[in-house]
DNA sequence: TTGCTCCTCACGTCACGTGAGGTGGC
DNA sequence: TTGCTCCTCACGTCACGTGAGGTGGC
């Protein structure tokens, strides 16, 4: 990771980081620019994921700007299915004295499973997605339903195609099993 | 919902329910014919949500097939984001008195937002996706890091492209902030 | 009788949410 | 001084996991 005078914004902390930082923002100030909660980012200085460039006198946190390229970093892999602990470990690549080829080996490894665990998830989302848009379809059916309730008027239903047999599993896995 | 004769497998549990069931089936062995646990089955009892259709006079509950139709359903809707809770909303829709065209207007309602949801989600992950690809090409580069641990040895990386402008952000951010 | 499965508490985990009670900083 | 934000406990929530200690069923 060469250092170079243009970056893009995303990365713009780093040189913050690099620099020393300034450390003029509080904990309200990253919550707001990251859509986190105070708590939240406590939570991750616990886990030592986010520590404060400084504290006051008075015990607030003080962050320079980095940190808020660290919480967007923290959010992209939590969106991608790792845990705040997984996260640890990958966080943790540069602090001790393991070689650098099996430090990013095991980098390479955690984001390969993860990339087919996305690509399976992807993939049960639009089916999901599928069976979502034909429930409504036929759900838009029921509009004549206004007789009684759901329980006497639905079993009686005369609406054409709504036979058992054509009932996305959403909906006819409302009457099944109690 | 109209009663037919011939039914696909997913719906082939209600008509067992309808029957009256037969209910030989242990929770271990729903357990298995669905890719839960014991604890997780026992759970959606207790929120009401998979109700045994009987106990032995020793407390074992005894489940019928329509359980395993049952917790695919939960199943589903879990995937798509709905929370326990939020299922067994839906899952008292034909309980009450509530007319049929109210309870199922809520059931629309939730639907339709879930799939706005779904597909938000959907798009997010591909992005995702994406970024992972891009970070994994990168690292394919970094085999040549065998000199030494990462923080000494990555902060004088030559690599050809490997400046900070060209770090995805995935990897970049594992320096941000700590 | 052995072995496996089941039973009911009940505490642990993960990623926070939500007060309680008090203090810092402009 | 007022009002807002911050601080540290510490318990609650959600969807289970994981024993502990005991019993049912073939």
């Amino acid at each position: 990771m060469k250092r170079v005078d243009k970056a893009p914004d995303l990365l713009a902390g780093l040189r913050v980081a690099v620099a020393g930082g300034d450390a003029r923002l509080k904990i309200g100030d990253v919550a707001k620019a990251t859509g986190r909660t105070v708590r939240a980012l406590r939570l991750y200085e616990e886990l030592g994921l986010l520590l404060p460039a400084a504290r006051t006198g008075g015990g607030f946190r003080m962050y320079d700007e980095s940190a808020v390229t660290r919480v967007a970093w923290i959010g992209k892999l939590q969106d991608l299915g790792f845990t705040l602990n997984a996260i640890q470990d990958l966080a943790l690549v540069g602090g001790g004295s393991e070689p650098g080829e099996e430090a990013m080996a095991r980098v390479r490894a955690a984001f390969r499973d993860k990339l087919a665990e996305v690509r399976e998830q992807t993939t049960r989302l639009q089916a999901l997605e599928g069976e979502l848009t034909r429930s409504l379809q036929y759900l838009e059916g029921c509009a004549g339903c206004r007789r009684g309730p759901v329980h006497t008027v639905c079993r009686a239903c005369q609406e054409p195609g709504h036979d058992e047999a054509n009932t996305p599993s959403l909906v006819g896995g409302i009457r099944a099993g109690v």
